[in-house]
DNA sequence: CTTGGCACTCGGGAACACGGAGTGCTAGAC
DNA sequence: GTCTAGCACTCCGTGTTCCCGAGTGCCAAG
C-alpha cells in the first residue's frame, strides 16, 4: 500500500509544510526534494496518501497539508529525534547549573525549554510522593501556633502555619520535632502516614491534642501536593502562530493547572523516560495542538513530567530533540543537590 | 478654557469609547448622555478638545478617540473609584482566605485580581528586607553539607544548600543553628548584616571556616532576592484586545522580570498605598498599555506591589476599584499571619 | 453662544475580474 | 504495469472600482 516513495513523499510534505507553512504542491516538491520522478507521479502518490487520510487539502485545487495521521506516521516512522548541537547542550549546562534552590531549577528550565523550542514550555515540580523526608522542622511562632516545614530529598521546602487546640511549651514541641525525625528521616513520603500511626501511643497524653493536629496537617501537605503545581514559559511564541483553536483557549488552558496536567498526560508505567508525542486531537482538550513531553527524574525514579506545547505544525524532530535533552540534564542536577 | 460641559463631553467620550471600542461621533454622543444640547454644539467642544490634545480622530471624518493625555484628565478629575459591590468583596475575602501558605496567597491574589478585571494582573512577591527573621535553620545533609533555610515573619521561605569547606559535626552545626537564632530571632532583615558580623570571633576556631561560609551565603540570600519575583495571570485576557504594541511585546514583556519591575513602578515614599496609574506613552516601556498598580502590606510597612496592565482603553474607575480592594485584602491576610 | 443646514471626506464593504498555482485525467512512452 | 507529458478545470487571493454612510467643518441665522 504505502511503499518507500509514497512515505519519501509524505515525509517531504511535511517537513515542506512545516518550514513554510503553506500547502505543498507537486511541483515544488518535486523539486525541491530531489525525488527523481515528476510531478506528475508525485500528484499520484498524493491522491494516494489523501486516500488513505495522511494528507488533506484545504481546498479544491489547492496544495496539501499533512494530518494528525499523517504527523503521526512522520513521527512514528519518517523521523529520527535531533539531537542539540554542541553549543547549545553548552548553554544548557551551564544555565542550569546556576540554579539557587528548587523553585529556581524549575523555573530556570521552563524557561530554557521555552526559548530552546521557541514554543511554550511547561513543567511539573517534582512529585513529593517519591522522595523522602530529609527533615521536619516545628518553629514555634507564639505560644498557640507552629510552623511545619518539611525538607525533601529533592530540595523542595514545604510549610504550614497551625493552630493548636492548646498551649504548647517550646520544650515539648522540640521533643516532638526530635521524635518526628528520629522516626522520619530519611523515609519515603508514601509511607510517612503509617509511620507516624502509632506516634501519638508513644507521646505523654496531654500532647496528645497538639501531636494529633500538627499530624494531620502533616498528612494533608502529603495528599493535597500529590498533583502538582505546574508551570509554564513562553507564551510569547504563540503570538505569531495560528492556532485552530483560538489562541484565547490555549492561553486560558496554560492557566488552569488541571487541564496542563491532563496535556502533560500520565507517565506510562513501563518506560517512564520515553517521549509522548501527542498531536492535534490526540489531545483531550486543546484538539489544535500538539504536546511533547516527557518524564524527568533521577535514574530510576521518575520525579515528573516536562515538555512542550505548540501547534501542530511544529518541528517534531528539533522539538522533541530539546525536551529529551532538558529532561536529561535537569534529571542531572536534581539527583546531584 | 476647559469649562464644565467640555469636560462632560470628555467624559462621555471617554466612557462610550471604552465600551463600545470604536471612535464616537457627535451625534450618537449628544442623544446617549442627554446634554441637553445639539450635535453642532458637541463638534464644536469636540473640536476644541482635540486643539488642546485630550482627543484625536483616527482620521477625517471619523469619530474622536480619548488620547492618552484625555485618559489622564478622566482619571485624575473625571472619574471616581468604583466600590466593588458586597458579592464581589465576599468572593474575594472567601477565595483569599484558604490560602495555606505564601506562595498560595500570591497565586491566589494574581488569579483573582485577574479574573475580577479580566485583565492581566501583577503581583511583586513581598519582600524580605522589611520583615523580621522567626527563625533560622541548619539541616545536615551529609557531612559536608547542610541545608539553610530562613523563615520570615511573612511566612517567606528562603533555602539554599551550602557546600562546606570541610567535615563538621552535626553538634556543631545544632550550636551554631543555636547561636544564630538567638542571635537573629525577630530582628529585621536590613539588620542581619551587623547582627551576624562578630560572630565568627565568638566561636571556637575551628569552626570559623564553616561559619564563615554558611554566613557568607545567608548575606547573599537576602540581597540576591532584594528585587523579588513577580508573577503575573489572565494572559488568556489579551486574547480579545488589540495593542497598539503587538501582542507579542506584551507576552515577552510579562515573563520578563526587570521590565515587569519597572512596570509595576516603584512605591512613592510618601504615600504608598496610594494607587499609581500609568497610562500608555507615560510607561517606560510597552507605550500601548495602561497600568494600575498600588503597594500592599499591612499598614504601615509596605510589602511589595501589586497591579494590572491592560489596553489603555480600560475600564479605569472599575479597575482602580478593583486592585484597591485586592490590595487590602491581601494586606490584611498578610498581617494575619 | 447655540443651532440647523450643507457640502465634503474618508473608510469599509460588495461586486467583479483576473492571474496563478495546483489538481485530476487521459493518452502515450519505457 | 508504471511513469510522464499535456491539458482543461477549479478555486484562492489580490487588486480595482464603486457606492454608501457616518461624521466632520464651516457658515449663517436665531
Amino acid at each position: 500500500m504505502l511503499d518507500d516513495r509514497k512515505l519519501a513523499v509524505l515525509r517531504a510534505i511535511v517537513e515542506d509544510y512545516v518550514s513554510t507553512n503553506e500547502p505543498v504542491g507537486s511541483k515544488a516538491l518535486a523539486e525541491r526534494h530531489n525525488l527523481k520522478v515528476s510531478p506528475a507521479t508525485v500528484r499520484n502518490d498524493m491522491a494516494a496518501l489523501e486516500e488513505d487520510g495522511y494528507i488533506t487539502q484545504p481546498h479544491t485545487s489547492a496544495g496539501r497539508v499533512p494530518t494528525d495521521k499523517g504527523y503521526r506516521l512522520f513521527v512514528d516512522r519518517l523521523s529520527q529525534v535531533k539531537p542539540l548541537s554542541g553549543a547549545e547542550r553548552r548553554a544548557i549546562e551551564t544555565f542550569l547549573a546556576g540554579a539557587v534552590d528548587l523553585d529556581d531549577v524549575v523555573f530556570r528550565t521552563v524557561r530554557l525549554l521555552a526559548q530552546l523550542t521557541r514554543q511554550v514550555a511547561v513543567v511539573q515540580y517534582p512529585t513529593l510522593t517519591r522522595s523522602t523526608v530529609r527533615h521536619v522542622e516545628l518553629v514555634p511562632l507564639n505560644d498557640r501556633r507552629v510552623m511545619l516545614v518539611l525538607i525533601t530529598n529533592t530540595g523542595r521546602v514545604e510549610q504550614r502555619v497551625i493552630e493548636l487546640p492548646e498551649v504548647v511549651e517550646d520544650d515539648r514541641i522540640a521533643h516532638l520535632r526530635a521524635v518526628l525525625n528520629s522516626c522520619l528521616d530519611g523515609c519515603g513520603l508514601s509511607n510517612v502516614p503509617e509511620l507516624v500511626a502509632d506516634l501519638p501511643e508513644r507521646l505523654p497524653a496531654e500532647d496528645r491534642p497538639a501531636v494529633a493536629t500538627i499530624l494531620s496537617v502533616l498528612l494533608e501537605t502529603l495528599v493535597e501536593r500529590h498533583d502538582e503545581k505546574i508551570v509554564f514559559a513562553g507564551a510569547a511564541n504563540l503570538a505569531g502562530a495560528d492556532f485552530a483553536t483560538g489562541l484565547r483557549d490555549v492561553l486560558e488552558a496554560l492557566e488552569e493547572q488541571v487541564v496542563l496536567m491532563r496535556l502533560l498526560g500520565e507517565t506510562s508505567t513501563d518506560t517512564p523516560s520515553a517521549l509522548t508525542v501527542r498531536i492535534g486531537s490526540e489531545n483531550p482538550y486543546l484538539r489544535g495542538t500538539s504536546i511533547v513531553a516527557t518524564g524527568y527524574g533521577s535514574g530510576d525514579n521518575q520525579l515528573a513530567r516536562l515538555g512542550v506545547l505548540g501547534p501542530t505544525r511544529m518541528d517534531y524532530p528539533v522539538t522533541m530533540g530539546a525536551v529529551r535533552a532538558v529532561a536529561r540534564y535537569v534529571s542531572q542536577i536534581l539527583a546531584a543537590s
